[in-house]
DNA sequence: TGCCATCATTTGAGTCATTCAAAATAACGG
DNA sequence: CCGTTATTTTGAATGACTCAAATGATGGCA
């Protein structure tokens, strides 16, 4: 199913290979941009006693050694993706958190250097951008339609 | 001091003139990027008996507006700054979250279309610029020297 | 100039996502 | 197969922020 295979991800990456951190994986492959307690729902689909505490200690090992990437969109919960490496950007709905990736943005090489570093050294550029999906456009319009003439 | 008085931005935007109100803009106006325990910290200082929940209340009102505008960076506590119509970005600190403003970025304008938007009615662009600020970079340089050869 | 409806502030409790810490358990090199 | 060390579990705690009811102040209007 997937290219890389679990059990070989955690031990290039020097990590032990554990039940949990492979459910893990799995559960990010089949959905991506999911937050930590929707993995926990799936995983636990398989194995019900699987706490949360240890999705999110699998997912913080995860990201520390660069298997996963966290995203974290103004106050939505954060959420993940094993799509690393590559310098995508995503598309989140600003009313239920949903996330699309962006390929590539024309004009991206440029915006990583800002006129004026003001003294930071700068390490990644991060492009968000904001609006709503197609769920909640198709929400928003019903429920203008449902506002009364007044108030 | 400022080009523009508080109690008349209040007015303009159709919110009451209340002593907290304008404590809140001024304090905004001398540290833009403040958290809101820091806009607090600050108007406490005058008036010691202002609560916390009245500076967020007073935040919610102004970005409500349009008077203010929230920065939501990763998982650092959100910031506010008065200056709002503009669609300039930020670069922020990694370590210490301390937010810069970038005023112009080259390529921006090409940013605002992504090539496959999924169905989602995309709003705004929000670029972010993640690093050291300068004091950080110092600590940073500091502890790498401190670091002994094993361990 | 004073009244009062309405909007603001205060107080205190509650929520959510996430982290901390100690004890129990499991992976894997030898 | 064993022991070391990493991982998981359990349970509690944190920080940032929101909710709600009661009190207080603003400013349009008479």
């Amino acid at each position: 199913m997937s290219p890389v295979l679990a059990p070989d991800l955690l031990r290039g990456a020097g990590l032990r290979v554990t039940e949990p951190r492979v459910a893990v994986i799995e559960a990010l492959d089949g959905m991506p941009h999911a937050a930590a307690d929707a993995v926990h729902a799936k995983v636990a689909a398989h194995r019900p006693d699987l706490s949360i505490q240890t999705v999110y200690n699998v997912l913080r090992d995860l990201t520390g050694r660069g298997l996963a990437r966290c995203i974290e969109p103004g106050d939505h919960p954060a959420r993940y993706e094993l799509r690393v490496g590559d310098n995508h950007h995503h598309m989140v709905c600003s009313t239920c958190g949903t996330i699309a990736d962006v390929d590539c943005v024309v004009g991206q090489a440029p915006c990583l250097s800002p006129d004026d570093d003001h003294g930071f050294a700068v390490a990644v550029a991060e492009i968000t951008f904001w609006g709503l999906c197609r769920d909640c456009q198709a929400v928003a319009v019903k429920a203008a339609a449902a506002v009364p003439i007044h108030d």
